[in-house]
DNA sequence: ACAGGCCTGGTTTTT
DNA sequence: CCAGGCCTGT
């Protein structure tokens, strides 16, 4: 019986899935089947170790991962294993929504409204904006979004606001900010998604008795992805798991990359020192890549000071060259991209779903898009502009929590006057302070203008005694007052029906009757698009119709609010995929292109200070090269729109690295300065990219196992790479890269002209002061600004820059 | 109350 | 470059 379930394994894999008790830590490489091994050790645990399905708790990092777990389960068994809809089966899904149902099971103990709902971080914004204008903190001083990473640290980190350390003015700010936005959210019956987390820990911590009854329950707990668990997650996770100890904890140091919201991989090594016991098996088979990928990657990691060195393996063979390309633009770039996804297809070799193009931030994705659309090549995009994110969801979304939730104030305020309906701003606020004072919600103070004061959004209010049968003064006028009760009707209409109705009925009959549904058809192009992504939300709440009515709507909200890009990552159609590599973590692709290699974009300007930052962005292209199984291409824009102004920057040290480890010298960097307007030069390219032929010559004779050695025997528009693009790529240099050893090239020793605070003159902008400078391969970049002309970054001789008197 | 236009300012990564 | 905030005029 257990035969089949190890058959195909390796032996540390078989390892992993037979320890079944104790703590065992598996750090496990990329590739090295880790996702087989925990559906393999669930199945076990059900089928050989006898164990119940619903004492079992399977963490996953996404919603999909939950989902392909599931599957993989169910086929290893033969039989669909109960999941946890209830509380009767296998629990399988990621932290968020783990905690989401527990936390919706204890609403009692945990001191929450059973109807919570989740504050996406549009909306804790909101909230945190509504705790700086109580307290009168101007937004300008103490930004929103600062005040959120900084609650969001201290959630992280487990600390309440009477807990939160303060050394400076502005933590003791950001200390009374956050006791107000708590607050703020325990009235809106609300919890962001930290919450979720650090609320179960809590409650765990506070309250041994409920944690009792999940220990209890959970005999065997898995963990994946432990090396992105934040302080909450390990601390839940080593209580849950403190009675049994049968933690399985699968993670790789390497593959940390959410350092920024609170994930430490030290959890690792804290592991093994908490659990001194614990059985640790190294994954090192790498089943995905082939080995010249891998010698890229790990090119790449070795540098990383904080780690253990690994030593993965393949047998794949050493496989296609890896290619590098310089581009000459964003634009160029993405024709690089198209070209050769074209070509690679229209042999036949691939697919263009085998296709993932990936970069460090969103906003790279515009120029890809372009020219997909342009070339008619379908891709699917994601993350960027979320369904999620998108205006008509998040206002239908809001109608739905509000039903489900009359005391959320920030829903209330999203849609009062979507569409408008003559209550302005002054009137909202008035509403809220008004509200405030009377001690109710924003919906209890509509029912009080109404004048209803027998309705259920009041109970509160009741129990603490206003005069009995007689509404309080309030402050509106006839207008405002006409429009309030107006709306109120219409909210009180739906309260009354939400529990006879299916969330689509719910949602139509909101849209609807909200005019909602005719305000957003307004005839253009934009506004049918907004009504189907409506439709289609629709039909994803249909999906909740045959669950029992108390539980849909609680359901629905649920789900929506802990979807990830990554879930929707349905493989279904024919189309190349665009997407971040934070979002490629845990996938795979036959052919991969990483894009924006240049330093400041990847690695991000954000972590060039700090070396632990600068780690994790090493980590990051690690995930990134990882995810190639068979073809990586990686490529740099020499020059690139950046905020609306073009940037040139050095490729990526990472490129450099990869190059390093392949034992040739990379010509990437001296196209710095190479004027692109100089006429011709790009023309060569252009038609296939021969122009340039003896100097190509040259270098193959210089150095015969070089990347340039290699690429050269490719086809045309990608054996470019190193020379500055003699291929599909323009060619814009206007000589051969003058060979440099790799180690030394990081900065070459020479004095600055220019120093900040240096008053120059520029034939154009007049004068100016230096803010920065740097020296390049030929040439110095000086940053300059210049009175009524803005800053800008100039290269100090070609701009002809002089140093003016003081 | 609201539409439209100007300006500023901010841009990593995401459950 | 873009969104969102702010100001103006209706």
């Amino acid at each position: 019986m257990s035969s089949d379930l190890l058959a195909g394994l390796n032996p540390a894999q078989r390892e992993a899935v037979t320890t079944v008790k104790g703590p065992v830590l598996v750090l496990a490489g990329p590739g090295s089947g880790k996702t087989r091994v925990l559906a393999h050790r669930v199945a076990y645990l059900l089928r050989v170790a006898g164990a119940h399905p619903r004492s079992v708790m399977a963490v996953t990092f996404t919603n999909k991962a939950a989902g392909e777990m599931r599957e993989r389960i169910n086929k290893l068994l033969g039989e669909a294993v109960p999941v946890s809809s209830g509380w009767k089966g296998l629990t399988i899904g990621t932290f968020h929504s783990i905690c989401a149902r527990i936390l919706r099971a204890e609403a009692g103990p945990a001191g929450l409204n059973p109807n919570y709902v989740i504050y996406d971080d549009g909306e804790q914004l909101s909230a945190i904006r509504s705790a700086l204008k109580d307290l009168k903190i101007d937004e300008k001083m103490y930004r929103p979004e600062a005040m959120r990473a900084a609650i969001s640290k201290a959630k992280n980190e487990l600390v309440k606001p009477e807990n939160f350390a303060t050394t400076t003015y502005y933590e003791e700010i950001a200390r009374r900010v956050y006791a107000r936005y708590e607050q703020i959210l325990k009235a809106n019956g609300a919890l962001d998604f930290d919450d979720l987390l650090c609320r179960v820990t809590w409650l765990f911590k506070e309250q041994p008795d409920v944690l009792a009854r999940y220990q209890d329950r959970y005999e065997y707990l898995l963990v994946d992805e432990f090396q992105d668990t934040n302080s909450a997650q390990y601390e839940m996770v080593c209580m849950l798991a403190g009675r049994t100890r049968n933690l399985f904890a699968v993670g790789d140091e390497d593959q940390s990359i959410y350092g920024f919201r609170g994930a430490d991989y030290r959890n690792v090594l804290r592991f093994r020192e908490d659990f001194p016991d614990a059985r640790v098996i190294l994954l090192e088979q790498n089943y995905r890549s082939t080995q010249l990928i891998l010698d890229a990657a790990n090119a790449v990691i070795a540098r990383n000071i904080k780690r253990t060195p690994k030593h993965l393996r393949t047998d794949r063979g050493a496989g296609a060259q890896v290619i590098l390309h310089e581009a000459y633009d964003e634009t160029d770039e993405a024709q690089f991209v198209v070209n050769t996804i074209q070509r690679l297809v229209g042999s036949g070799e691939i697919r263009l779903s085998d296709v993932a193009i990936m970069y460090r931030t969103n906003a790279q994705s515009r120029s890809l898009e372009d020219a997909f659309v342009a070339r008619g090549v379908p891709y699917r995009l994601i993350g960027g502009t979320r369904f999620y994110q998108r205006k008509e969801i998040k206002d239908a979304l809001a109608y739905l929590r509000l039903v489900h939730n009359p005391a959320d104030n920030v829903s209330l305020m999203r849609v009062i006057n979507v569409p408008p309906r003559a209550i302005g701003d002054k009137t909202i606020s008035a509403l809220a302070a008004w509200s405030g004072e009377q001690g109710v919600s924003m919906t209890g103070g509509l029912a009080l203008v109404a004048g209803d004061l027998a309705s259920p959004v009041l109970e509160g209010y009741r129990a603490e005694g206003g005069k009995p049968g007689k509404p309080p003064q309030h402050p509106f006028g006839t207008a405002a007052n006409k429009a309030l009760v107006a709306f109120y009707r219409l909210l009180k209409g739906w309260l009354d029906v939400k529990d006879g109705l299916t969330v689509s009925q719910l949602l139509e009959k909101i849209t609807e009757q909200a005019g909602y549904a005719t305000w957003l058809r307004d005839g253009t192009e934009e506004g049918e698009d907004r009504w189907e992504n409506l439709q289609e939300l629709s039909s994803v709440a249909a999906h909740y119709d045959d669950f029992p009515p108390e539980l849909r709507l609680t359901a629905f909200l649920e789900e929506v609010a802990l979807v990830s890009d990554q879930d929707e990552l349905a493989e279904q159609d024919e189309r190349v995929t665009l997407l971040t590599v934070h979002t490629a973590k845990g996938l795979e692709f036959p052919v991969v292109f990483l894009v924006g290699l240049e330093e400041n974009v990847f690695p991000h300007s954000r972590s060039m200070e700090d070396p632990d930052q600068m780690e994790e962005e090493r980590r990051l292209m690690y995930v990134g090269v990882t995810r190639a199984k068979d073809r990586l291409y990686l490529v740099r824009a020499f020059r690139r729109m950046l905020w609306g102004r073009s940037e040139i920057n050095e490729p990526s040290r990472f490129l450099r690295d990869v190059a390093a480890a392949q034992g040739g010298t990379m010509g990437m960097s001296p196209v710095r300065g190479a004027p692109s307007r100089t006429a011709g030069m790009m023309d060569g390219a252009r038609s296939g990219g021969w122009g340039y032929e003896p100097r190509d010559r040259r270098r193959a004779a210089d150095d015969e196992d070089s990347w340039g050695g290699a690429s050269r025997r490719s086809r045309p528009d990608e054996k470019s790479s190193l020379y500055g693009g003699t291929g599909g790529s323009r060619s814009w240099m206007p000589k051969p890269a003058p060979p440099q050893p790799p180690k030394k090239a990081e900065r070459p020793a020479r004095e600055p002209q220019f120093k900040p605070g240096d008053r120059v003159d520029h034939g154009l902008f007049g004068q100016g002061i230096v803010l920065k400078s740097e020296v390049t391969a030929d040439d110095e970049e000086v940053t300059v600004a210049f009175q009524g002309k803005g800053t800008k970054t100039l290269l100090a001789g070609f701009a002809k820059l002089r140093k003016a008197p003081r």
